[in-house]
DNA sequence: CTAAAGCCTCCCCTAAGAGGAGAGTCAACA
DNA sequence: TGTTGACTCTCCTCTTAGGGGAGGCTTTAG
């Protein structure tokens, strides 16, 4: 089944202009020419318009689209990408939200919010991502992690600590997600197997010291953001874990 | 206290550049105008600035943004009709973010998607936002509710109280989403309210009482179902929050 | 066979800045 | 006091992602 330029602009709301323009750029190119000169897409063709336009929606500039999608043939590792990009403009609506919402609420009240305040949540997304991927050096060199890799993971070119680290976060997340208690025995044993490991390997960490650690990590911003990166929620139940487990120790 | 064109840049993250182009169109004028020609800004400005960077997180055109604000000095009018704004458009993420993970799905399966379904949410944001409006003029009628405000939530046929805490709920899973720190300045204000609130309503409640109930609610399945329902994390958020609020409390 | 609707190319236009040249200004330090 | 480095100004051209429309084929439906 083939389509006519005005059949793929009413299935996927981009004008017929922009077919043509994508077309003229060499961004998405039609299936087939009929012999009158007419663009016909086909399956494929759709479907590359599809991540064309989720990039899009994150104002990717067309050429950068081009190249993101050359260099990664691999429609599922363009999708997952995607997804974090998503939740990234996500969070960062959020954010824009709260300020508005401050903003509204002190006006309410008559008073001034300061300067700082005002624009909070409006720092250039390529910033943004910058300080994440920043950060994730940072973690990378701190806790031997490199979480933006988190969900799929290259288990076999991490070294051991790294995927012990990577492999204990991602049950954290998962018990959480699967609604397991803090306190639950299960959650105990995995903190402790986590404690183990780290005291194997010359890192000495009392249950004590972990719940600290942890609760440091609610205050400290590059820890919060990579553990709420990987799954929102994620480092304040790890602080309950943790704390429970401490208190268990003690007595 | 005067800001130059730098300082504003620095401080909300729009370029000279941005700041010269708007001052030529008219959008946004300088308080002032130096002996030299430079140009000074005011906090008058920094608020027209945040309005305005409101507006084109939006993508709204710059002219449109300028009748905008002309034809409605009134600043809190303006405010809210962004909050539902961005609502709108967090909205559009979430349909799209959804669309992204049913291909991810269906693509791993290796099935293909119907033609349709590649593109929800994509529509163009202005017939969006007829349909919105549309829909709520027929929902505002039909339940006496405006729908745009607070996802769920039938305000209208809980009492009083039931609408406080449910919007309490609302607030806090908010703040963790936008990754609020739990012992920000905002979750405190928030968290007294509520206790005020509770207080003026016939629950003599703590700080320290309500960190205990907090608490109570990680252990408790029906309380910690309930909550970690609403949002993924949020119990502990909450435990946390409450916790801090106490600590800060007691001293 | 004719009209309406669809398609093509080609050309010019626009919005929201970015980049950079050339020149004046400000603060701080020697 | 002079100088240097960071700021600032205006003016000009350039870019991106299309939109508008003219002029001219093609396809489909009656």
């Amino acid at each position: 089944m083939l389509y006519t330029v005005k059949e793929v602009s009413n299935l996927s709301n981009v004008t017929i202009k922009t077919l043509h323009h994508y077309h003229r750029i060499g961004l998405l190119m039609p299936r087939e020419i009929s012999e009158a000169g007419y663009r016909l897409y086909g399956m494929e063709e759709l479907e590359r318009l599809q991540h064309i336009l989720f990039y899009r929606e994150l104002d990717f500039p067309l050429d950068t689209i081009k190249e993101l999608l050359e260099e990664e043939p691999e429609k599922a590792a363009i999708l997952t990408q995607q997804e974090k990009l998503l939740l990234a403009r996500r969070q960062r609506i959020e954010t824009i939200l709260l300020t508005l919402r401050k903003t509204i609420a002190s006006n309410k009240k008559g008073e001034q919010m300061n300067s700082q305040d005002l624009f909070k949540g409006f720092e250039s997304e390529d910033a943004w991502k910058e300080a994440m991927s920043e950060q994730n050096q940072y973690l990378k060199q701190a806790y031997n992690v490199d979480i933006v890799e988190a969900a799929p993971m290259d288990v076999q070119d991490m070294n051991e600590q790294a995927a012990e680290a990577a492999r204990f976060m991602n049950e954290v997340a998962q018990s959480l997600r699967a609604g397991l208690k803090h306190s639950d025995e299960q959650m105990k044993q995995l903190l402790s197997n986590h404690l183990m490991f780290m005291n194997e390997h010359g890192h000495q960490t009392s249950a004590a010291d972990f719940a600290a650690q942890t609760r440091f990590f609610l205050q400290d911003d590059f820890h919060l953001r990579m553990l709420e990166g990987q799954q929102t929620g994620m480092a304040y139940y790890l602080a309950a874990a943790a704390e429970s487990l401490a208190a268990d120790d003690n007595q």
